[in-house]
DNA sequence: GAAATCTCCATGCAGTTGCATGTATATTCA
DNA sequence: TGAATATACATGCAACTGCATGGAGATTTC
């Protein structure tokens, strides 16, 4: 997925980037596009089938345990929930149904602001993170730590962090 | 989202990556994991923000019409486009009813074996893809292009090739 | 201090995806 | 050749997502 266009001849190069404000991508820009998507979604589908054949949820839902197990009372309203895991509002809301319906967190009152709630993990919550991490970490080891350097990842994470900035 | 389990103290690094089989992953490892999942969605987020709000498909649609339009004849079967574009059977299948039902594209016997089919871009598919072109083009060269160097975007699309090599 | 506005969370609906399976046709092999 | 297997595509169903909106409660404004 994420094909691009491609210029076809070489005469859009000679154009100089000051006199290109927004207009044609590089091809160098391009080739990162498809790659970072390519690689996004072939990483995600990979360690996500991990976790499902080891009959686990998707990381959603590692994720939402995690932040909530990083937290001193291990409680945290949906709206911080939210922007710690960046989900969308009305997402995060139903997930957390499905969660609580399975006894991973509870909902519990806030107190001083009754639009509010407080999402708490259980134990078992708790037990399924560290048993998730069993698999994850692994997975993110070998399918991205096996296969760069350690210098090697330092600067992709570098390159990625510069594209969602500004 | 794809926030990690991170090693509390510091004795984890005193491990030799070779005694490491398919242990812990590394910070940089684990920090490069979690910028590739926030950098991709971010981006994607963004993009088909503009296409939508230029009243365009998404970028599924975009990905089919240009493999169509590669092509000498404007044809190629499902099976072929799901290789290009790395799509699940079932829902290229789904993707084609809508398209097909659009006009972007038209399904034609295929000779000679009549499980396969032909999908074939029309006229209005090859002037959707180069519509949304206007669009999509810009946004790459704003969104990466004006972020990287050209050398610095060179190196993001190599490392990001070798994590989905092997 | 009442009305307007804002914040937090939930939910109905339509669209999309994943999964399993179905149907039709082609190929393999005993 | 005929049965078993494989390939190409479609589809029913359940889960999930996006979008718009709703309702309850807090905050602001005049």
């Amino acid at each position: 997925m994420m094909q691009l266009h491609k210029k076809q001849g070489g005469f859009a190069q000679v154009q100089e980037v000051e006199k290109n404000p927004s207009q044609e991508p590089s091809d160098a820009a391009s080739d990162a596009w498809v790659r970072l998507v390519r690689a996004e979604r072939a990483l995600v589908g990979r360690i996500e089938a991990e976790l499902k054949g080891a009959g686990f949820p998707t990381l959603s839902w590692y994720d939402v345990l995690l932040e909530l197990k990083r937290v001193p009372e291990g409680r945290l309203t949906p709206r911080e929930i939210e922007e710690k895991v960046l989900f969308e509002q009305y997402n995060l809301s139903r997930l957390l149904d499905r969660m609580e319906a399975d006894g991973l967190v509870r909902r519990i009152p806030y107190p001083g602001d009754r639009r509010r709630q407080l999402v708490e993990i259980t134990d078992r919550g708790r037990a399924l993170q560290r048993s998730m991490w069993g698999i994850y970490g692994p997975a993110i080891h070998r399918h991205i730590g096996a296969k760069l350097t350690e210098k090697e990842a330092g600067q992709l994470a570098a390159l990625l962090l510069r594209l969602t900035q500004e």
